[in-house]
DNA sequence: TTGCTTTACGTAACTTGTACGTAAAGATAC
DNA sequence: GTATCTTTACGTACAAGTTACGTAAAGCAA
């Protein structure tokens, strides 16, 4: 792939025209599965080279609807809950022209801005309803533990890191329902949160803490195969589902 | 003052030319005065139209240092504490058509985005040290009570309420002191969580639980004139003074 | 001096969180 | 099939934090 052809030119060539300069949105997209917590990735096309999934506003265009959209080309999903926690304004970010030397693409004839400005948006969503796709840029788009992430591309690896933070100070308000299969077992939760706030948790005050909170539902039938003791399945009770959405800005 | 020799022309104009198109800041503005949580507002040219101060990110500017400027610009401080608390970007914030009708600003000539998104900072100040002052396009500026404001332009009466509820769920972790004299009472403190939260506390537990938190020191003086027994004087340890923008982001 | 308000500190009941014990259910080993 | 191990499910004891309320000292006003 050169320079002549790449298709990442009409792409950004679009976007300059289109949609608002200086500013992206980047998606910090959460999974859960095998007892770890993921993120889904995109690799540059003709690269090693990964960045979280991104993308721009259209002139007329909400910001959450930017986000939605975003998330939703790279997942499959159309019901998802995505929360804004932080804008990423510094003027100098990253270094630029390593970072696009990086990317190997060829902005050369396109009108882009000197710096950007991205607003973060976490995505809690349902591993294994999602169908990782890359976009029109990218050639790969797959799931990594948080644990092991490589050196992503812009200040990628930064943004994760907050996005966690933000995940694990507001984990007790979130709707945590969306990393899980439904129904879901109270080990597989307590794993969750473990993951999030990266401790061990002692499971007889985790199950005594749950069940106190009023907010899960058991229902008749327990997991099978999977444990020695078969657990009992769980459901979230409708009040705090979380659709698309439930900010508290507006 | 007519649409021709308005000083706003001129400021749009050098903003459309030099800062970000389509991209805003808005300042929430606290102080604390006489028991009550106050913000500062503007009053636009030839109008009786209250607005937040608010300004536009230089191209090659940070974020941060927009929200420190516009604020400095506007209360003579140098010394602040700004947090970021939540991004405006619905397409349709409020009724342009009427909004911009309202402030009686001609913008005719100037090319004006369709749209804005806004990115909302709070500020922590102290009340006595502040010199309100208008900027180009106001004719007054000063303080409001938070429980009586008037209806503001834009959706700056939503943007207030969003920074209020922000710092309600983030009190304890914020630094307070810069909203108080230095030093300052423990009834005075509670007064201002009191305004903060918007409910009375218990004059006993609050002492309580402001000694065991171990981050006040007591100075040797009291405070004299104002109440019947005088109360002593405290300070924040050193810990959490919270210079410019001490952000979890950056 | 008497009465009132505000500060400063204390006690008791209650709730929440943490540490750890244990039996039942299922899987694996012998 | 029985013993052993792991995991779940639920329980108890203690510590820490929260809430409710009592009270004396300090200052002001009558």
């Amino acid at each position: 792939m050169n320079k002549y052809n790449h298709p990442g030119v009409p792409y950004f060539q679009h976007v300059s025209e289109h949609c608002i300069h200086y500013m992206s949105i980047d998606g910090v997209i959460f999974g859960f599965s095998e007892n770890q917590l993921k993120v889904l990735l995109l690799r540059w096309k003709g690269t090693d080279e990964w960045s979280l999934p991104g993308g721009f506003i259209y002139k007329l265009e909400s910001v959450d609807a930017a986000a939605g959209r975003i998330v939703q080309e790279r997942t499959g999903l159309n019901q998802l809950y995505l929360k804004q926690f932080h804008v990423f304004g510094d003027a100098n970010r990253y270094d630029q022209a390593d970072t696009w030397q990086r990317t190997k693409m060829p902005l050369e004839g396109i009108k882009w801005s000197e710096r950007t400005i991205s607003i973060g948006y976490y995505a809690l969503v349902n591993y294994s309803k999602v169908t990782p796709m890359p976009d029109l840029i990218t050639d790969e788009c797959r799931w990594w533990n948080i644990q092991d992430l490589p050196r992503l591309l812009f200040d990628h690896n930064h943004i994760i890191e907050v996005a966690l933070h933000s995940l694990r100070r507001e984990l007790n308000e979130q709707p945590l329902n969306h990393l899980l299969p439904d129904p879901f077992t109270i080990p597989e939760l307590q794993r969750l949160h473990e993951c999030i706030l990266g401790t061990a948790l002692d499971s007889r005050n985790f199950y005594k803490k749950m069940l106190a909170s009023g907010q899960l539902e058991r229902l008749p039938e327990r997991r099978s195969g999977t444990s020695h003791k078969a657990p009992y399945l769980y459901r979230f009770q409708e009040t705090q589902s979380g659709e698309i959405l439930p900010e508290p800005g507006t």
